[in-house]
RNA sequence: GCACCCAUAGCUCAGCUGGAUAGAGCGCCACCCUCCGAAGGUGGAGGCCUCAGGUUCGAAUCCUGAUGGGUGCGCCA
C-alpha cells in the first residue's frame, strides 16, 4: 500500500473525467503531476500541482482547472480540497486514512513498505572489489556499506538482485603479492626475508608464509621465480580472498557472486568482448594526444590500440593494449561488463572509490556500446572517510603496518554503528568518522538515537503487558484505531505513511542514506510524543484503566517500531531490543 | 590544461529528481527534573542557499559562465 501513488491515481482519474466532460483537452501529459505532502502542514495533507502543470498545455488558468479538478475528487478518502497559491490544489484527509495505515503497517509487519516496484529488473550490484592483495582498508567500508545496504533497498523494492564482487586477480599486482608471501616463505624456514621496496610490507602475509612452508616444506627454496611464481599466487590470493570474505562477513555483508578478472584471460572472452566493440567501428590502432598543461617527464608518442570512448561521451579515446600488446586493465573491465550484459542484467551498478572518478565515463560508454544502449550503468562514486577519536586523526595500523583495516573499524566501533554513520551521508560527500562520537549515547549520535526508538517501542510494549493490556499482534491490529485523533499522534502516522514511498524515492535514486535519515527523523518523532506525554498524560500511550485507548496507542507505536525495524533491515543494521 | 564531484545557519550536514514562508543536530540564549526511562525536554535567536546570467507560472534544485575546495588524467589495477 502506497497512500501516495494511490491519490495520484485518484487525482490523474479526476483529471481523464474532466478531459471526457471537455473541461480538459484530451491528451494531456500527466507525468509532472505529483501528489506530495506540502513542506507547510498548514497546507493540508496533501497538495498537487496538477492545475499548473497542465495550464499551459491546456490554454486555461490554473486556478480554474483547479476548481475543477477539486469538484471532481470525491474520494472518501479526501475530506476537502482547496485551491491555494498559484494553482495548487490543497487536500485534506479524513483522519481514518491516517488511522488506517496503522493496521495496514501492522497486518505488513516486516513486510510494510516493500513493493513492486522493480519488478522484473535484474540489476547487478559490484561492489568492494578490493585487490586481493591484503586485507581490507577503511576506504573499503563505506563501498561495502553502501553497495550492500543499496542492495537490500533494491530488493525490497522488488528487483531481483545480484551482489557481486570483482576479483582483481590477473595483474600485476598479484605477482607482487605472490613475491611478498614468498619473502615470508623464506622467513617461515628461517632465512632473512627480503622485502624490497615496492612488495607488500604487511605483517599479514607473515601466516601466508607460514602456511606455504606447512605445504611446501623447504621445496621451492632457492628456485627460480618462475618454477613457483603461478602456484605462490593462487595460493597467496585465496589466502587474501578469505580474509576479505572475512571481514565482509563480520561487517555483515554478503556476497552472491565473486567474478575472477583471471578466468578471463585465455578463454578467449577479453578477445570476444573487444570483437563486438570492433564490429561496431569503435576499435583502431592510433597515437594518442599527450594531456595538455602538465606533459609526464617520460611522454613519448606510442601507437596503440584505442576504444573510440569519444563516440559516447567521454574526453578522449581509451587504450585497451599496451604498447607490448599486452591488455591494459581497461580491456578486461570491459569483458567482465560485458560478460555481466549477456548475463541478462537489465541494470548495472558499480560502486567505486571516489578515486576511480575518472574511469566513469570510459565505463560508461564501453557498456553503452556493449549493449547498444539497453543496460544503463549507474556508477556510484563513494567519497572518503576520514577516521578521528576526540577529534585526532586515528591511526591504527597493527597488522598492515599502513593503513587502518576494517577490521580495526569494526572492532572498535562495532558493525552496526559503522554501518549506520556509513549512510548517514550522500555517497558523494566526504565523511568524518568520530570512534568517541559514534559510540556515545546521546541525541547527536544519530544511531543511538535510532536504537533508542526501537528499544523504547519494546518497553512500551512490555510496560502495557505488564499493565495487563493485551499486546500481541491480533490485539493491536484489532484495537480501534480510530481512537487515535489527538493531532500530534495523527502526525506520527503521517510519517508512517511516508515510508513506502520514501523506499521507493530512495530505490529510484540508488540513495540508501534517505533512509538513514528518514529514520532518524521518525525516531524524533516517537521520541517528542513521548516527551509530550510527560506534560499531557492524554498523550501517554498507556492509558490507565483505558484498555482499549491504549491499545490503539500501542498499535501506532508498534506501527512505528515496524518501520524503524524494517528500516534498520535495509540498512543491515541490528534494532536494539532494549538500551543498557 | 582537461574531466568529474562538492559549495545551504558559527560548525557538521539534510532538502523527497522544479513547488508555497529553506530544515535537523551541535554550539549559543531562555526556561524545565515529584511527571509511562532527564547521559534528557520545551522554546528562541541565527540564511544574499558562493557569485553573475539564463530556462518558466515557480529555481537551493535544471542550463551557461566565474570563484573556491576535493579527486583523477597513455605501458597501475
Amino acid at each position: 500500500m502506497n497512500l501516495f501513488s494511490d491519490l495520484r491515481g485518484v487525482v490523474l482519474g479526476a483529471l481523464e473525467q474532466m478531459a471526457v466532460a471537455g473541461e480538459l483537452p484530451a491528451g494531456l501529459d500527466t507525468a509532472n503531476v505529483t501528489v506530495e505532502p506540502p513542506r507547510d502542514p498548514a497546507h493540508g495533507d496533501m497538495a498537487t500541482n496538477a492545475a499548473m502543470v497542465l495550464a499551459k498545455p491546456a490554454g486555461l488558468k490554473p486556478r480554474e482547472i483547479a476548481e475543477k479538478l477539486a469538484a471532481r475528487l470525491t474520494d472518501p478518502r479526501i475530506a476537502a480540497a482547496e485551491v491555494a497559491g498559484p494553482g495548487f490544489l490543497n487536500l485534506r484527509l479524513a483522519p481514518s486514512v491516517w488511522q488506517g495505515v496503522i493496521g495496514a503497517a501492522l497486518r505488513a509487519g516486516a513486510d510494510f513498505g516493500r513493493s513492486r516496484m522493480g519488478e522484473g529488473q535484474k540489476v547487478n550490484v559490484e561492489f568492494v572489489s578490493a585487490n586481493p592483495t591484503g586485507p581490507m582498508h577503511v576506504g573499503h567500508v563505506r563501498g561495502a556499506v553502501f553497495g550492500d545496504a543499496l542492495a537490500n533497498l533494491l530488493a525490497f523494492s522488488g528487483h531481483e538482485v545480484t551482489r557481486e564482487y570483482y576479483v582483481n586477480d590477473g595483474g600485476a599486482q598479484v605477482d607482487v603479492l605472490a613475491r611478498s608471501a614468498y619473502e615470508r616463505y623464506r622467513e617461515a624456514n628461517g632465512l632473512e626475508p627480503a622485502i624490497r621496496e615496492g612488495l607488500y610490507p604487511g605483517d599479514y602475509l607473515i601466516p601466508v608464509g607460514e602456511a606455504l612452508k606447512a605445504k611446501y616444506g623447504d621445496s621451492l627454496l632457492d628456485r627460480p621465480e618462475e618454477d613457483w611464481l603461478a602456484e605462490i599466487r593462487d595460493f597467496a590470493t585465496e589466502a587474501m580472498m578469505a580474509e576479505i570474505r572475512h571481514d565482509l562477513a563480520a561487517l555483515g555483508v554478503r556476497m552472491d557472486v565473486y567474478s575472477s578478472e583471471k578466468a578471463l584471460y585465455g578463454t578467449g572472452r577479453i578477445e570476444a568482448a573487444i570483437e563486438r566493440l570492433r564490429a561496431a567501428g569503435l576499435i583502431y590502432r592510433g597515437v594518442l594526444e599527450p594531456p595538455k598543461g602538465k606533459l609526464p617527464d617520460d611522454w613519448e608518442e606510442r601507437e596503440q590500440t584505442l576504444f573510440r570512448a569519444t563516440a559516447h561521451g567521454d574526453d578522449v579515446d581509451r587504450p585497451i593494449q599496451k604498447s607490448d600488446g599486452a591488455w591494459t586493465y581497461f580491456a578486461p573491465d570491459i569483458a567482465y561488463h560485458w560478460d555481466k550484459i549477456e548475463r541478462g542484467f537489465d541494470q548495472l551498478i558499480d560502486v567505486f572509490g571516489a578515486d576511480h572518478g575518472g574511469y566513469v565515463k570510459r565505463m560508461n560508454a564501453a557498456v553503452k556500446a556493449l549493449s547498444n544502449g539497453r543496460v544503463p550503468l549507474d556508477i556510484k562514486l563513494i567519497q572518503l572517510v576520514k577516521l578521528y577519536k576526540n577529534g585526532e586523526p586515528f591511526k591504527m595500523s597493527k597488522r598492515a603496518g599502513t593503513f587502518v583495516t576494517l577490521r580495526d573499524v569494526v572492532e572498535e566501533a562495532g558493525a552496526d554503528v559503522t554501518r549506520f554513520i556509513m549512510l548517514t551521508r550522500k555517497n558523494d560527500a566526504a565523511l568524518d568518522f568520530d570512534f568517541a562520537r559514534v559510540l556515545e549515547q546521546s541525541k547527536d549520535n544519530p544511531v543511538w538515537y535510532v536504537q533508542y526508538a526501537s528499544a523504547r517501542v519494546n518497553s512500551v510494549l512490555r510496560r502495557a503487558a505488564e499493565a495487563g493490556i493485551d499486546v500481541s499482534d491480533a490485539a493491536l491490529l484489532a484495537a480501534d484505531h480510530g481512537r487515535i485523533t489527538h493531532p500530534a499522534e495523527l502526525d506520527l502516522a503521517r510519517k508512517v505513511a511516508e515510508w513506502p514511498r520514501l523506499v521507493e524515492h530512495a530505490a529510484r535514486a540508488h540513495e540508501p542514506h534517505r533512509v538513514a535519515f528518514f529514520l532518524y527523523d521518525l525516531a524524533s518523532d516517537l521520541h517528542s510524543l513521548w516527551n509530550r506525554g510527560n506534560d499531557d498524560p492524554a498523550l501517554r500511550f498507556v492509558q490507565d484503566g483505558d484498555p482499549a485507548t491504549s491499545q490503539a496507542k500501542i498499535a501506532l507505536v508498534r506501527a512505528v517500531g515496524v518501520v524503524i525495524s524494517g528500516g534498520l533491515a535495509i540498512l543491515g543494521v541490528t534494532p536494539a531490543e532494549e538500551m543498557r
